[in-house]
DNA sequence: CCTGGTTTGTACAACGTTGTAAGCAACGAT
DNA sequence: ATCGTTGCTTACAACGTTGTACAAACCAGG
């Protein structure tokens, strides 16, 4: 049996509203009143209905965090620190699983705010910056790399440098013939694009040569498609010495081709990822990569969108740069 | 600028309710009058306000998926199958993440539920039936052991049965120094209690003496814990030939310690798992494991708490079965 | 005992929506 | 012409909460 204000209200002898103020702590309340009513609210088991309260204060207390699929490790664990960072500022978060593909992204962008959330934590993968407009200034706060100069807030990675410096140790173990893979040529590719430019330009430093042949796309970027590049890799004539994988599934996939090629690693081919993601701590080797501050990452977001809520929101967009370091474990030392 | 059904209704030079009956498919409203106020709608982008909405039905629309951690995979994977069954309902599923403790836990059934969602769909470690009686009859559905035969539904897998087969699978493969990871003696450690059970009932299924020193605990089931229990299984007298963990992770930490101990898998050590993880499917070696139905557990949740929303709250609880199957990979062939 | 200010409590309206009851046409059947 | 009937629309109240405005009680100082 759930109970109203107007329950408690009665049991203490007191109005609706004297309970609200309670609930609320409002200040000028007599002790013992006070006591009262909290003792009625505890004897009743009282919840106040958010529904009605959200009604009217016109705030839900809730923030949405849409991400592309809750089975890749990454957007798991930065869901894990998008909820604790949330936590503090006393929010609910919502996960949101948008599939990664347009239609659901422009779903999950404006359906779901149906006055439902206060704002959007949201890692788009199809969405461009023409879809955002016009979506009643939800408070938003973009994750990753797409929607370069859109008109909402933004916490990135700096991807070209941080694919720079993984390729550039590559280069400094010696190895002269580095493939990538996870390269896209779909407008979601926006951190295959940045990636790339940066293994691009960790080459032309060392002076290698650009090879299009040692460069794999990867349709989507699980362990199953870098593990299907590695073995076409393989089978090309341009043996590479290095792999750099766009992120940490697709490396843990091209370490199992690799072995099924009775490859070793890092002796015969060194392998790279990008992420951090905990499976790169205990596989066999376990993975040297690029490791985004993701805990950063989800403060940063969280702080942004609190800006917004709280603050003005039509100043003009900023971006945040989460920091990154170098992971550097067995399979490239 | 948000607009409210009042603003289209003026708009379209109609009553309040007139919109609202066009918005809710109310079937006697003329032709003519549909189309203004859907121009009407269309024109000012109106969405309802959901907080009025649920005030005045009684229902959200949101259900809540409450689990332990989301970045163990095995929730993450369960957690987008709900999310794809509670879609087919209609449903917006707000994942919590519980943390597994017992007062947090606590919080998540109750406190979440501030009126804010439908149901609850609720995997948890540390709670027990005591404490989940008097949650003021919030539809609840229960995921796992705990809480054997507490006052909610209820969907399992059969874990001892399951755990069983898989340990009686490496007594076929001629092992005889069976060891498990992840016993527990806390209240928490239900699957881990089932999972024993089914262990040593396949151990004397076959004739093999049950030694304690086999059996190695771990505090939580993540993969830093199965290394470390492995550590310690391989420093003490008792050399096993093969290892059945309680879950995955545990296992993949158990193939990085026998790794780093110079021993082979399966020749030396087999190693079984249990959950089935995407993990398990490209580790080095492959992991042998049950695979729980995970999809099937998602679908059978989502519909019993269909049930009881939309049916009998006091029918008498319900316990579903989902089957599960052996996955046998190079760790265990 | 009054004055003026502060503290404590109350009544009422409002948030945006939908259910209920009822009004008003237009229609065919009496 | 009158009587339902049916189709379409409207006014009003209600969901549970909180902000506003105000009343009552209290206090200190004269």
């Amino acid at each position: 049996m759930r109970h109203r204000l107007k329950d408690v209200a009665e049991r203490a002898g007191v109005s609706v509203k004297t309970v609200s103020n309670v609930v609320n702590g409002y200040l000028h309340v007599r002790a013992d009143t006070r006591a009262r009513v909290e003792a009625a609210i505890a004897e009743l088991n009282y919840r106040p209905n958010l529904s009605a309260r959200n009604l009217r204060k016109g705030r839900t207390g809730v923030i949405a965090l849409a991400v592309p699929e809750l089975d890749i490790p990454y957007f798991a664990e930065l869901a894990r620190h998008v909820v604790t960072a949330a936590a503090e500022h006393g929010w609910t978060v919502l996960i949101d699983q948008t599939g990664g593909g347009p239609e659901q992204e422009r779903k999950a962008a404006s359906g779901i705010g149906d006055h439902m959330i206060d704002g959007l934590i949201f890692s788009p993968l199809a969405l461009t910056a023409d879809d955002l407009v016009g979506l009643d200034g939800m408070p938003m706060v973009l994750l990753g790399e797409r929607v370069d100069h859109g008109p909402a807030d933004h916490v990135v990675v700096d991807n070209v440098a941080a694919a720079r410096e993984i390729t550039a140790h590559l280069v400094g173990l010696g190895r002269r013939r580095i493939a990538a893979i996870g390269s896209q040529r779909t407008p979601e590719g926006a951190s295959a694009r940045l990636r790339l430019a940066g293994y691009t330009a960790a080459l032309a430093d060392a002076g290698i040569g650009y090879d299009e042949r040692l460069v794999a796309p990867a349709p989507a970027w699980h362990r199953a498609d870098g593990a299907a590049a590695m073995r076409h890799l393989l089978t090309s004539e341009v043996r590479p010495d290095a792999v750099f994988c766009f992120n940490d599934t697709l490396a843990l996939g091209a370490l199992r081709a690799l072995h099924e090629a009775g490859l070793r690693v890092p002796d015969d081919v060194a392998v790279a990822g990008f992420d951090d993601i905990e499976d790169g701590r205990f596989s066999i080797p376990t993975l040297s990569t690029v490791a985004p501050d993701k805990e950063r990452i989800a403060r940063l977001a969280v702080e942004l969108l609190a800006g917004r809520l709280t603050g003005d929101r039509e100043a003009p967009p900023r971006e945040l740069v989460a920091p990154h370091r170098l992971a550097l474990r067995e399979s490239a030392p």
